[in-house]
DNA sequence: GACTAGTTATAAG
DNA sequence: TGTTATAAATAGT
């Protein structure tokens, strides 16, 4: 004679919208959400893989988690591509690091667009695909493309420039305070090859195959 | 008298990094990569929430996966490049003036955030959170962040109003697509280093709770 | 890649 | 937010 059960346990979810009861559409974007990332975390712990992920809520809100190359590259990138000096170090305030880091993400949404088209795979409407996004996508224009990329990367130039500033000018200021965080040894870049693909609701594509 | 059992089943396995066993590393990689992708189709079908995710495999080669809106839109602008002849609309070159603008707000802001970081400089770390990405950055930096996260949507708007124009005069003229398939120099163009970084420490950070 | 069995993630409460 | 019962993801074969 067990008592009234307190739950009814999880219950199959059909994956649709969920349209209706705003407040259960809060709780489950919540709790996917964490889970989430921690799948990423667990993914890069267990495989030492990087990952990046910006989730925008329902409610427009944004949430982000990301990977320390990426962070490191990002670190270089606004103190300048070139190779870190020979001190070789990145000394940094969090705050900083944090608000560098954010512009870079913005500046990286539009640079990941770019990349994006230099892909071109050609439209193949393969048979269907188990998942939506293992397809592949339209062709895109290039001259433009190529155009556009100096001047993103000028503007990037540009903020990268006025982020040195920023580092420079708390170094001097805290330059006693605190111990660097990263040795921030030889840096690197990724290569880069995409694809990808329109799809009905959910826009997906994928670099290539592991 | 049970046959012997093809598998031990799933064995719960340790939150550490997979070393010895590459191949095994491999296949973990893999599985979890869908997973996680998987995932994050769920939280967007289910909740009408935006992801993007980049994920660099072990090997470094590099996947992902993205929303509709933000992508659709980059794209159509991306691709709508050629100046429309006839229709005379307005050429593309306004519309990077808009995201020099742009930028140059973005920058402008980080200037008050350089105050706003020699504030914060004084201010020790923060206790120990559960997991690592829901360690919230300071408030203060929030509501900053959360400013430039505005300038950003902003940025991101002027471009689609641009994209919206430039498809429509291509629509008017009926334009062909252009199959050319170019490599865009200014990227590759991007120094490759192999970084080696045996133990990645995830970092992360957040705009704001949902 | 497919299967099984123990592990996790989560829908409901 | 925390708990419970179940659906899902997945480690090892």
């Amino acid at each position: 004679m067990a008592g009234k059960p307190r739950s009814k346990g999880r219950q199959r979810v059909e994956m649709k919208p969920i349209e209706e009861n705003n407040a259960r559409k809060q709780v489950t974007f919540s709790k996917r959400k964490h889970g989430l990332f921690k799948k990423a975390s667990e993914l890069c712990v267990l495989c030492g893989a990087q990952v990046v992920i910006i989730v925008f809520s329902p409610a427009n809100k944004a949430y982000s988690i990301g990977i320390p190359d990426f962070n490191m590259l990002v670190d270089r990138f606004l103190s300048g591509a070139p190779a870190p000096p020979s001190l070789g170090f990145a000394p940094q305030i969090p705050t900083v690091r944090e608000l560098a880091k954010q512009l870079t993400e913005l500046m990286n949404e539009l640079e990941v667009q770019e990349k994006r088209a230099k892909q071109l795979a050609e439209i193949s409407e393969e048979s269907e695909e188990k998942y939506w996004w293992e397809k592949p996508i339209e062709k895109l224009e290039l001259s433009e493309l190529m155009h556009l990329q100096g001047l993103y990367e000028e503007l990037r130039r540009k903020v990268a420039e006025r982020a040195d500033k920023l580092l420079i000018s708390e170094m001097a200021l805290a330059q006693a305070s605190m111990p660097n965080i990263v040795p921030l040894p030889g840096l690197e870049a990724n290569p880069i090859v995409r694809n990808d693909n329109p799809a009905p609701q959910v826009f997906s594509f994928r670099f290539g195959e592991n």
